[in-house]
DNA sequence: CGACACATGTAACACGTTACATGATTTG
DNA sequence: CAAATCATGTAACGTGTTACATGTGTCG
């Protein structure tokens, strides 16, 4: 749903066609995000499928522009009015790995979370890097982007430490059975 | 992949039948993640073609069991070694949503922000609500599951102030062009 | 009996993703 | 000239998801 949206808030701004989107979604993006030029040309086959856009015609050069419609506008500012649906909450790999590990035999829990930790400080780390940079820069849209990566990562830190806590404290555990 | 990993986990105790697979996923997961009785079915499907498990026959009830093979052992093993991979980051809609929404015609940032912010606590305070049961009742499983998802709110939360407050320092801020 | 949980499965779809094909234009 | 970028697209796949069909067993 992120893309599709995306597309439509760029489309807002005026008539593009799909290679510009692509660029314009990567630079506002910072980069963090390649988008795949072909899948764009994909997104916007579905988004004139359901109504959305419309084709432009093409351009003195032969860009094939596409247009945002009124069931596009429409579309768009339901976005922007709803808030992201975490209903039902996402499917996180790393929750789903520790719940499912709690308890199993022949799995090192402790060295899952340590491999782990490692992995998410050295993202953080990363992150942390490329916002000093980009401070640097003075580009303010990427910056929102790095910040929610940054989050996500912290949090991510966080919640390790606080199973790591959990599980030290009865490290004997058996699950049911 | 989650899913997949997570029925091959399960089955790493033992053969298992389909629905008794997804009656243990919810179980440890606490609820928190419903899944749909046939996804188990056609996930199954999935990993005996991929080689990954083995049908071991039926029951005396006719439940059809289905076991790991060493290659989904090994698959297993290699899913708890690695760490969950971030690379490229997750698309977050979120994210997605304010990155391009700003410095966009006719869109009232602040207000975007004021409802996710609304809905983002609401979440938390659910989550917390649920962790203060979960926590008489002394289920150590679904309690990782909830520190998860708290995590992740909580890091949505402060992710919105950052950005707040940095629009907010920037309140006539536009975009090139 | 009727409702509900158990149990297995199929069909169809949405979305994202990759790989590939093709050609024009620009630039070192 | 060769390589890179611009530009448009198609085909195919993987995963997750829903809706549906179908039947058995159980319990109030």
């Amino acid at each position: 749903m992120s893309i599709k949206h995306g597309l439509l808030a760029l489309l807002s701004e005026g008539p593009r066609y799909g290679y510009e989107l692509r660029s314009s979604f990567e630079a506002r993006t910072g980069g963090a995000w390649p988008l795949n030029a072909g899948q764009v040309y994909t997104t916007l086959g579905r988004l004139e499928r359901d109504g959305l856009v419309t084709q432009e015609g093409t351009d003195d050069e032969g860009h094939l522009y596409y247009a945002l419609n009124d069931a596009g506008r429409a579309e768009l500012q339901a976005w922007f009015d709803a808030p992201v649906e975490r209903t039902p909450p996402p499917r996180d790999e790393l929750a789903i790995k520790l719940a499912l590990a709690t308890g199993l035999a022949g799995i090192d829990l402790a060295a899952v979370v340590q491999h782990q930790r490692t992995a998410t400080l050295a993202t953080l780390q990363a992150l942390t890097q490329q916002k000093a940079t980009a401070l640097d820069a003075e580009h303010p849209g990427p910056l929102v982007v790095l910040d929610a990566l940054l989050s996500a990562a912290d949090a991510e830190a966080r919640f390790l430490d606080v199973f790591d806590a959990r599980t030290a404290s009865r490290p004997n555990h058996r699950g049911d059975r």
